[in-house]
RNA sequence: GCGCAAUUAGCUCAGUUGGAUAGAGCGUUAGCCUCCGGAGCUAAAGGUCGCAGGUUCGAUUCCUGCAUUGCGCACCA
């Protein structure tokens, strides 16, 4: 067998399944392949003796004691040892030599880690989505981090992935905002008008309508007030956006494509849109309004998709975008969602469905509200702008890396608290610093070799990876192989918190590692070379999982 | 009232195709610097995995009921 190339999952899977077909039988469905927990179990377990059906043998630790030899024969070089424990498990321990391979594996394949999981399916990550009616806030931050790191994960998981922002930039809100800047640029120029009930009142919409009074003076009133209010809505869409373009570029949050709803209905995506699903009987006339059967896809009840005064629900445009997705070949559509429009799941599954499509290519990822604190003291989540709330605001105190590495350390459907004191303190209150420094450790620790005139190896030799006996290399070289997994868990479940727990765990071994074993002041040369080598793999592979959370790997902090 | 989610150590949380004695950090307690960065490491204490049933060789994991908490239930966005 191939162990050299492989990782330890695949070689164990692949030997096993040569096992069970020699031996006459079929790999059972329900098998399982892990790394157990406790050592004496070996480095990999197997069920699969247990799982067989019935008549393949006479129990399962019979079974489990045919493969045992079986694998013992064929795969030699590779295993250590073999046992059978319990009511059947398989236990398999791989040879020192095999482990050893795992730098060779990480030093040469640039893209160790990677997962064919996705086989070049098209995927699409829409994110953060917000309305352009004010700047981004902590909220949308923790959005943007679960899906521009979702998009990260997926395309190193063998997807081609696409993100994208969803402008709503028709509809109330939109009117909502240009009647805002328009009434407060009346103020500034001296007129008695008063404020819209339910108007955006923020200190910014008062620093649009100044900036426009600066640059056209008091023109405006002179104008009509449909024109006035339009000019003032663009002003201050335009403004806004490039606002939040801004806050996400620092955040390092991608998006290939924005998309704007109005080109939708301007387009007659929408109109065409409802059209099909009436011609489809899916949507219907009622009471003077037009409603899509929802309910016959699993919804609690039909949805309104035109109200009776012949204005177009949001729900109306958001069928027509992801019609308008599906006719682009996305294989799988993810939406990320603040978590208080779950409600909202039922019926855009039952579009997607009424679409034609499978409901299943539609994932939402629902994001839960952030609860920004202050040394415990919780920060009033107001409209108001003057407190540390905006995203942009957070950033700068915090830091993109730790508010990265702090979202993406919790399920993405649960409530987070963000202390910005403790999001700011150097300890494992904040895991960000204890994985960058684990990989500062090791920049540090090669930089300190340069000096002293010592390379490292250019090839991973076999005979110098030998060396690498200890329990701690055993446990780095098996945190290592473990890489792949976290990567196909996190891709396969959408969630990049298993990228995080992965890079605590491998910070965690590697500064015990460095506790324990000296690697410049060793006497043997070779020695050193072998840990300057094993050092290297941890660090490639620190730096790739941070990258894929879209946090810096610094060489010094 | 209906629906969705949550309930795991004192606190904050992991634990996804059901596996062997339930994990981490913080906090607490006791240790480790003549040595490459102590922003680190080691160890101890700490649990009826909300409660009660069920499914099977085996359940924190799957099913049912109940309790508590949060969110949602518009011709709102």
């Amino acid at each position: 067998m191939g162990g050299s190339v492989m990782r330890a999952r695949t070689f164990v899977e692949a030997a096993l399944k040569q096992a069970v077909h020699d031996l006459g039988w079929t790999w059972p469905e329900k098998a399982t392949i892990e790394a157990p927990k406790r050592p004496e179990h070996g480095d990999m377990a197997t069920n699969v003796a247990m799982v067989l059906p019935k008549e393949a043998g006479s129990n399962p630790r019979a079974r489990a004691q045919a493969l045992q030899e079986r694998l013992l024969a064929s795969c030699a070089d590779d295993l250590a040892a073999v046992d059978v424990a319990g009511p059947g498990f398989l236990n398999l321990t791989l040879s020192p030599a095999f482990w050893q391979g795992t730098v060779a594996r990480v030093l040469q394949d640039a893209n160790f880690g990677a997962s064919s999981l996705g086989q070049g399916k098209k995927a699409q990550v829409e994110y953060v989505s917000a309305n352009p009616t004010g700047p981004l806030h902590i909220g949308h931050g923790r959005g943007a981090a679960v899906g521009d790191a979702l998009a990260r994960i997926l395309r190193f998981a063998g997807y081609a992935v696409h993100t994208e922002y969803y402008l709503n930039d028709a509809g109330r809100q939109m009117r909502l905002l240009g009647l805002s800047v328009w009434v407060r640029y009346q103020q500034l120029c001296g007129r008695q008008v008063p404020f819209p009930e339910d108007g955006y009142q923020g200190d910014y919409i008062g620093d649009i309508a100044a900036r426009i009074r600066q640059e056209r003076g008091d023109a405006l009133l002179a104008w009509s007030e449909e024109d006035a209010r339009e000019f003032c809505y663009q002003e201050g869409m335009n403004e806004i956006l490039a606002g939040i373009r801004h806050d996400l570029e620092v955040f390092r949050a991608e998006h290939q494509v924005w998309f704007s709803e109005k080109s939708l209905v301007d387009s007659g995506v929408v109109e065409a849109t409802l059209a099909d699903l009436q011609a489809k009987g899916l949507a219907y006339e009622k009471d003077g309004a037009l409603w899509f059967a929802s309910s016959r896809f699993g919804d609690d009840k039909d949805r309104v998709l035109r109200k009776s005064d012949g204005s177009l629900t949001y729900f109306a445009s958001d069928i027509a975008y992801h019609a308008h997705k599906i006719g682009r070949g996305f294989d799988l559509m993810i939406d990320v969602w603040g978590a208080d429009h779950h409600g909202y799941i039922p019926r855009m599954k039952a579009a997607v469905a009424a679409l034609g499509r499978d409901p299943e290519c539609l994932q939402v990822i629902l994001v839960q509200l952030v609860n920004l604190l202050r040394d415990g003291q919780q920060i009033a989540m107001s409209t108001r702008a003057g407190t540390f709330e905006t995203l942009a605001d957070v950033c700068a105190e915090v830091g993109v890396d730790a508010a990265r590495f702090l979202f993406l350390s919790r399920k993405s459907d649960a409530h987070l608290d963000f202390d910005l004191e403790v999001v700011k303190r150097q300890s494992m209150d904040n895991p960000v610093f204890y994985v960058q420094y684990a990989h500062a450790r090791i920049r540090s620790l090669q930089r300190k070799a340069r000096e002293a005139g010592v390379a490292l190896p250019e090839v991973a030799d076999p005979a110098l990876l030998a060396l690498l006996t200890t329990a701690e290399d055993k446990a780095l070289l098996k945190a290592l192989d473990a890489f792949g997994d976290a990567v196909e868990l996190a891709a396969r479940t959408l969630s990049p918190h298993h990228i995080s727990y992965y890079l605590m765990d491998l910070a965690g071994q590697l500064h015990r590692y460095y506790t324990e074993h000296p690697v410049l002041s060793v006497e043997d040369a070779g020695l050193r070379d072998a840990r300057l080598l094993l050092l290297e793999a941890v660090r490639r592979v620190l730096a790739r999982g941070l990258d894929l959370l879209g946090v810096d790997a610094p060489l010094r902090m």
